[in-house]
Formats: C-alpha cells, structure tokens, sequence
DNA sequence: TCATGCATGTAAGAGGTTACATGATTCG
DNA sequence: CGAATCATGTAACCTCTTACATGCATGA
C-alpha cells in the first residue's frame, strides 16, 4: 500500500520523473509546461517536497549553489504516482470571475460589464500571441515532447475560442 | 467604506439582486447559470451566508416548510456587491488534472492517456449536447436574460473546442 | 554598488472539500 | 410505508494564498 498523494504532489512527481529539481525548478517548470491550467505556488512547492521526503518519495541532495537543494523520486515516488494516475483525473476546478461578471452582468453598473470584456479580449488576444509564439519556435526544433505540444495546443484553441466568444457577444452586452 | 467581501459572498450577493433565495436555492441557481465555471459547496453557502448575516449584508427571513430559510439582501449588501464588482474579476482561478496528465503523459502507463481521453472526449461531448438542448430551450421562450445566453454559449464554445482538440491529438498520444 | 534574479522557507489566515447528522415533505 | 428530494447545518480537515524574512550571485 503506497501513500496516497494529491494531485498537488502527483504533479511534482511526474516532473520529477524527468531527473532531480529544485523547489524553484518545478515552479518553473509548471509555469512553462502547464502554465494556467495547473496553478502551483511556491508555499505550495516546498511544503509537499519537504512532506514527501519525510515519506521517502523524494529524497533531497546536495545543497548546490544559493542554497538551491535538488530532490530526486524514488521508487517509493514514483509507485505513489502510477498510484495517483491509475486513480485518473479528477474533476476539474474551474473559477471564472469573469463569466460571473456576465452572468450577473444585469446587476452590474451600466459600462462595467464592457469595459471588462474588453480587458479580456486584449488580455486573450495576447496570450494567445505568446501561444503562437512559442508554438512556432518549438517547431524549428526536433526532438519535443508531443505531450508539451498538445497542451500547449489546448491553450492556443481556447484562447482563440475565448476571443471569438468575446467577438461574437450580442451587442447589449458587449457593444 | 462597506465591508470588503470575497468573491464567493459576492456571486450570492449578485444572485440576491433577483429577490429572497433560501441557501439551497443559492446553490441550485450557481448551477443552473454559471455551472462549472463557478464551482460552489452547500457549506460554502451557508457558511459565507451566515457571516453576511452577521455584517448585516443580508437578512434572513422566516423559516418557511422545510426549514427553508429565505435570505434577503440589504442595501448594505448591494453596496458591498457593487464594491466588489467596481475592484474587476480577479484572477481565474483553473486546475485541469487532464492538462495535467496529457503534459506528464511520457511517465504514464502506456494506454491511460489514451484512456482518459477517449472517456473525456465523450464527456465533453454529451455536456455539449447538453448546453445545446438548453439552448434550444431558451431559444423558444422570449424574455429572457442574454447574459445567461452569453454565458451558456460560453459553455458552449469551450466544449466544442476541447471535443475537437481532442480529435486533432496527433496519433501518438491519442490513437 | 545596486538592482535583479535565484533560492529557500515560515506563519497566519482564508477558502474549499468531505463526511456526518438531522429532519420535513412529497410521491409512488 | 419507503425512497427520493428538499433543506439546514457542523466539524474536521485539507489546500491555497499572502505577506514576511533571509541571503547569495550575477551583471550592468
């Protein structure tokens, strides 16, 4: 019977898997990889490395320069994560104060409600510029991931989907 | 200066703009409109419920059958709500554990991406078909509030962008 | 030398989930 | 009469966020 571990520690595991990293790497690491679709802080980081070391799924090595302190899996690590991964995804936590803002958009102060879509819309537009960006530079590499292809595919489509939803919206709410 | 709530209290608060609702009614209405895109528990309610009563946002009214507890919301409440709104949506707030298992999809075993994804495709599939049905539904009646529609086509967009990410994996990852 | 980035962590509190407990009402 | 649904709530726990504190290394 492995430790049953969140979903949290499962994600520092599976980047884990990839050779040892520091609680700074891995913040880094989510943030390139999975970027909004996983949000990790770094309290979180260090408080699930120092607890999973303490049940022997990582074991932290030599403190190299700044203070920087590498952890590796185990094998107990990476046992507690094909665990967390047979058990599947879970279900998807999703807060969107921005769709509140629309729902409630009747009892919202007349202008609100626009000016705020128009932030989105500039702020998704941009996003997925960096999306494009970033795509077309992995393509003149070889040798990538297609996993880290496909996700970031999945923000390209709803970034744009988002900007077209924003685009298509009826003139009363969004004119 | 009124009491600076968070934004949990304050989807309550916008949904008592429309007149009394009972705890219970709270959470059926969050589902109904903005459904996963602004999750909220039952303990959730009744816990910010009973702190707002306390600040005076709203009132509780008579215990009707059941036990059905009515809550009003005060002008103090409505200043609080416009308060909040007038600060902007805050940040999304998203954590996809499939974005997760696609970006770790190199340590799975092999077969549970493919997997997961074929069981979200088809979940993904039968929500749209869902928020298509109640489309149509609302479609037929008149009067009705177009942000909700703005919000439903929201739901709408977005399945319909993750069924045919899904479809465009490249084989490696999906066949 | 000073700003920026690397790197760790703690403390406190807010927010969210799960399990439990209770009871009325409605419908078949 | 029994099952399902309506309706409220508590307690315990887990998770997440924010603010604070510290110090080394690098480059302009």
């Amino acid at each position: 019977m492995t430790t049953e571990i969140n979903a949290t520690a499962a994600s520092l595991l599976g980047f884990l898997h990839d050779g040892p990293l520091t609680g700074w790497d891995l913040v880094a690491r989510a943030e390139q990889t999975i970027g909004p679709f996983w949000s990790l802080t770094k309290s979180q980081v260090y408080r699930e490395l120092a607890l999973m070391a303490e049940h022997g799924l990582v074991t932290p090595g030599e403190t190299g320069r700044r203070d920087a302190k590498p952890y590796t899996i185990t094998d107990a690590g990476r046992a507690a994560f094909a665990d967390w991964a047979a058990r599947g995804p879970g279900e998807a936590t999703i807060r969107l104060p921005l769709l509140l803002f629309v729902t409630l958009g009747k009892h919202l102060e007349p202008g609100l409600l626009r000016t705020v879509l128009a932030e989105q819309r500039a702020h998704q537009a941009a996003l997925l510029k960096d999306y494009l960006g970033i795509r077309q530079m992995l393509g003149e590499l070889d040798e990538q991931d297609p996993h880290l292809l496909a996700t970031l595919e999945y923000g390209i489509t709803v970034a744009r989907a988002t900007v077209r939803w924003i685009d298509r919206l009826p003139p009363e709410i969004a004119s």
